[in-house]
Order: C-alpha cells, then sequence, then structure tokens
DNA sequence: GCTGGCACTCGACGGCGGGGAGTGCCAGGG
DNA sequence: CCCTGGCACTCCCCGCCGTCGAGTGCCAGC
C-alpha cells in the first residue's frame, strides 16, 4: 500500500507531466507543489513509485514519467471529474440546439467535442436496436421495384431498393404499408421479428413472394444497422501528439479509418459513467499510446440503457479530469437534444 | 518556346522527383533516361528550366525539384492519363457493386479511392439541385406535427420535423401528400418552388397556414441541402507527405476538416474532364503545398452536367497521371451505379 | 551547340566535449 | 524511523568542426 504522499507524488507528476509534456524531476515538483517535504525525499518516494511500476524513466538520470498503470491509478483514485465552468455549459447548449437533424446533431457533437477537449472526437450515430419504429414506408418505383424507408425515434432514417419476385399493385402495396406499421410502430427493433412474422400469411398467394421478400429486407435492415456508423473530428490535434511524428501518428490515423476498430474500442465502455482505457489497455495495436474517454448516450434519463456511445481518443498524456468532463457533459446534452426531436 | 529537349528533360525531372522523392541531379537524369546528351548539356537545359522558373533547387548545389508552374506544365503538355488496368478496373466494379444504400456507396468510393491513389480521398454526396425528387412522404407524428421525408432520384433521403402553427387532420395531410407529389414527383429541384407556389390556395383556410409552412420547410431542404456534405477518408496517407511532418501536415488536416472549404476546393473544377489544381493554385493557404486532382461525376453518360464531384488531395509531388487516371476510372464506375439504383 | 574537365559550394554525417538536470546513496539529525 | 543536505555520477542535449560527396557553373575545345 502507498503512504499518502506518495500519492500526492504520483498524482503531482502526473498532473505536472500533462502540462509541461516533459520528464519531471523531483526538484521541480518540490517547487511547485507545496509538498512539504525536501527533493531528497520525494526521489525516495519516486523510487518507490517506479519499483511498484507506476512510473518510469525514460533514460537514467532523466525525470519520470507516468506508466499506463500510473495513469490508471491517478484516473481511479486521485482524480475527480472537472465539471465544465457554467459559460461553457451554456456555449455547448446553444450550439448543438441549431441542429436541424439527425447528420447535423452528430455533425456538431463531434465539431464540439474535438473543440472543447483539443483532440480526436469519435460519436457514434444512435444505434437501432434500442430504438423503436417511428414509420415504415414503401414507394412504388416501378412494378416490381419498391423502396423501403425505415423512420426511428432517433429520426435515423435508412433506405432499401427492392427487387420484387412479382410485380405488386399499388393497393396491396398501400395495405402493407398499413399493416405493416400498425404492428411495428412505437415497436422496438428487437421485437419487430416477432411482430410480422405471420404477416404474408394474411396476403393473396400472388403478392405472398413479394411481401415476404419485403419483410425479409425491413428484418435485414435491422440487422445489418446494427453495425453502426460514427463520425469521427479533429484529426489535426492528432499534430499536438509528441514529437516524433510519424510512428506515433500514423497507426493511429489507421485505426481510425476502421470503423470496426472504433466501434469495438467504444463498445467496450460498459459501465455507466464515463470509462477511460488507457494505452495498452486498448487491445489494438496502434493505440497502445493512446487513451480512449468514451460515455454512452441519449437514454435520455441516467437510467436507462445508452443509445450510442461517444468519446475521444487523445495521448495516454491527456488532462483526464477535464476531458471525462467534457465528454460527460457533451453527452448529457445531446442526450436532451435527442430525446426533444 | 523551350526546346522539345528541355521539355524532355522536364518530364524525367518530374517523374524521378515523384519517384525517389529526392532532388534529381544532371548525372542522374542521363543515367536512367537515354537522352543522348551528356550531363554537361542537361545541366545547361536546367538552368534554362530555372530561368523560366519550371524548376528550383532547395539549396545551391543541390539537385533540382519541379515548381508548381513545372507541374502545371508536365500536367498540361507532358502527361497522359494513365488508364487503369483491366484487372484494376474490374476489382474497382466488384468493390462498388456491393454497395446496400447511397452511404455505402460513397464510403466504398472513398475508401476505394484513398486506396489507389494512396492519397486522401474526398467524395461529395450527389447533390440536391441537379437531382429530381423520387417521393415526399408526410408522417403525422402529432396532430400539429409533421414530418417531412424528401427522397431524391440518386437515392438520398431528407428529412425535417416540422412545428405547424395548427393541428391538420389525417385527411387534409393525405390530400397534401397526394397533390404535393402529383406536382413534384420526377422535376427537378430548382423547378419545385415554381410547381408548389399555389398550392395552399386550394386548402381549406383552417389549413393553410399548415400547409404554407410545409412547403417553406420543403424548400428550404432543398435550398439548405445544396450545401452539401462529403466524405473524406484515407488521411493516414498524409504520413507518406514529407518528413518535416508537423507543419506539413497540420493545416491539411485542419483544412479537411472544414467541409466550407473543401467543397469550395472541388467546386472550382469547372470543366466536364479531370481538373489539377497544383500547389499555390489552390486558395485555401494550408493547401498550398498540396494538389487537388478532382472530376463530377453522375451525369449518367459523359454529357449531362455532374450530379456531384470526387476527388484526392496529396502534395503537388505526385503521380499525376496515375492519380487522375484513377480518379476519372473511379468517378465513371460510381456513376454507373449511381444509374442504376 | 555539345562535351569533358575543373574548381567550388553546401548540406549530410559523425565524432567530440562542455553543461546541466536529475539520480542514487550515505551520513547525520529530529 | 523518517527526513534532509551533500556529493559523486550518469546521460542527454547541443553546438562545433572536419570530412565527404553530390551537384553545380563555367570554360575551353571539338
Amino acid at each position: 500500500m502507498l503512504s499518502e504522499r506518495r500519492l500526492e507524488v504520483l498524482r503531482a507528476i502526473v498532473q505536472d507531466y500533462v502540462g509541461t509534456e516533459e520528464p519531471v524531476g523531483s526538484k521541480a515538483l518540490t517547487e511547485r507543489h507545496h509538498l512539504g517535504v525536501s527533493p531528497a525525499t520525494v526521489r525516495n518516494d519516486m523510487a518507490a513509485l517506479e519499483d511498484d511500476g507506476y512510473i518510469a524513466q525514460p533514460h537514467t538520470s532523466a525525470g519520470r514519467i507516468p506508466t499506463d498503470k500510473g495513469y490508471r491509478l491517478f484516473v481511479d483514485k486521485l482524480a475527480d471529474v472537472k465539471p465544465l465552468s457554467a459559460p461553457e455549459r451554456r456555449a455547448i447548449q446553444n450550439f448543438l440546439s441549431g441542429a436541424v437533424d439527425l447528420d447535423d446533431v452528430v455533425g456538431r457533437t463531434v465539431r464540439l467535442l474535438a473543440q472543447l477537449t483539443r483532440q480526436v472526437a469519435v460519436v457514434q450515430y444512435p444505434s437501432l436496436t434500442r430504438s423503436t419504429v417511428r414509420h415504415v414506408e414503401l414507394l412504388q418505383l416501378a412494378p416490381a421495384r419498391v423502396m423501403l424507408v425505415l423512420i426511428t425515434d432517433t429520426g435515423r432514417v435508412e433506405q432499401r431498393v427492392i427487387d420484387c419476385p412479382a410485380p405488386i399493385s399499388e393497393d396491396s402495396l398501400a395495405d402493407l404499408r398499413a399493416r405493416l406499421n400498425s404492428r411495428v410502430v412505437g415497436r422496438r427493433f428487437g421485437d419487430v421479428p416477432r411482430l410480422v412474422a405471420d404477416l404474408a400469411e394474411s396476403f393473396p398467394a400472388d403478392d405472398r413472394g413479394t411481401v415476404q421478400t419485403v419483410l425479409s429486407v425491413l428484418l435485414e435492415t435491422l440487422v445489418e444497422e446494427t453495425e453502426e456508423r460514427l463520425m469521427i473530428g479533429g484529426t489535426a490535434n492528432l499534430t499536438r501528439f509528441d514529437h516524433d511524428f510519424p510512428l506515433t501518428i500514423r497507426p493511429v490515423l489507421e485505426a481510425l479509418e476502421e470503423q470496426v476498430v472504433l466501434l469495438r474500442l467504444l463498445g467496450e465502455a460498459k459501465e455507466p459513467g464515463v470509462t477511460v482505457r488507457i494505452g495498452h489497455e486498448n487491445d489494438h495495436e496502434g493505440l497502445t499510446s493512446t487513451s480512449v474517454v468514451s460515455v454512452g448516450y441519449g437514454s435520455g434519463g441516467d437510467t436507462g440503457e445508452a443509445v450510442a456511445k461517444l468519446g475521444v481518443v487523445g495521448p495516454t498524456r491527456m488532462d483526464y479530469p477535464g476531458t471525462m468532463g467534457a465528454v460527460r457533459a457533451v453527452a448529457r446534452y445531446v442526450g436532451q437534444i435527442l430525446a426533444e426531436s
């Protein structure tokens, strides 16, 4: 177990290193933080912290920098989420409330997050799985061609063009549209398959094939689109990273282009609050020197399950309290905006 | 006027510099290209080319590199667009034809372009201005709340929630939907305002306000969404840029985040064929050391006006023939795909 | 007008040495 | 037992300098 003062030293090291981006030595520490002890004492504490793996020195006789384990301890025990200032919160609200549609909400959110945290922001579109159906529309493009439009309560719209096995009449299509809507509107996506299973039977034999096709495309859409889309922004902030660029920045950019990787990254945040994954805690190889701060949003209150996630990706050397505060605040306001529309 | 051989020397310089990324000297040139003259002669030609501003040397007694003006001459006079190989073309077609919806088409296109050119790819969503209306749908969310869904012939879907000044009945709404569609389906966006101008008059006074509101939102959507969306990808390729990173890459990333800048960039490509803007020909400050290769796509044939643009952003030192070939080919196939759906 | 030769320039590379920040350890004092 | 001041030591950083080589410009000759 670490003594109180040693924890204090670790906290000071993390704070200073985040601020200066340079390894921090014992002398500088005692000068900036009134720890009430001499550099020599701090040195002993540092040696102990190093033995326990919380800090490391890049080379002998340089200052110390926190390890992933050190950051972890800092985040878990030593830091509190820093709430945003009132003006900041107002700015967020103003900026987000100007959005005209879902794309715009997500776009604004991503820019906002990137700006607030000065890091790379990632926002997942509201998931379909937790959503409910607001409306299903069927449009006849040609005698044997139908467009399916699915509208969710989060304002998301999905459409598919369907080639039917046989022509279908306007009337039958209208019939199908009406029955489909009466069954699924307001229901959760997960419930839809069960609700429409027997729908084809009630149609005349001629149309049954087409109805079946339409239904299967609908179900497909529900499933497929569970692999979510997302939007990223603020990649220019990557250039504030380390100064040994190419090697640091490249794999990160590559990882960011792979939606799958990002989705898994966000998906791993299970807890209700803000989740932080530090350095090697990220599975993906290109992201071992970055941290991911993420949180779910859009459950309306804090009770329900989140509709989707958002977060930021930055160097392990980041301002965790501030970043966590910004992420949490943005998530909260986005949730509000979505609930209103 | 430059002699034939001097042009040949310029071409050789451009090719070698693009290949090696290093200033090219007279000796190396004569070795790799059988110009039939000695290094000394080439030196004289180089001096002349430098006087005319086509090439420059980074410092005295280094090799020469092409200037923007040199690249311009190369692109205009010395290079032909390099067609893709048959397997490449097949790969493009296969990859694109697997797309399920518009987002997917654009997403695949951007990845494809980035991969083919190994540069940053930018793809504009099909513009609404040139498009025609496929369907307008109105959904009643609440007595005085309507959702407008607009579907275009390119498969794009826009939706807006409208708060009405007064409640409107299901019947009136159905009536409005029917009349609206009968007037605008198949028409160009530009014609819509004229076509719906007098529509409100034929409704009972109670509904007129609501109808007017719906119409104005519709028109707004048409106009607003002319400010297009776009998708970018392949930013990791920026790391292949120069080796003096931070300064080069940063402004580019910043520029790429500003959709407005990108849209203007693409928009400036007026000609029917592939457009190349080199270095300082780009207005935007952050992009003065990059070139933009862009082209319109989606006109169906080569005759009509393009529906939108796509292109790549890369260092001025790029393989112009290859890049132009790839851009042109991708645009052509995307156009096909869109025409089919 | 092309060619070979020659002197010159200038950046890249590598070795060298001083300066400084930071460490580890130890002996002494509260 | 823990803290402190002192001290020797270790490396990194940085600027200096000489060498090396690619590349140039110029000139005389064919």
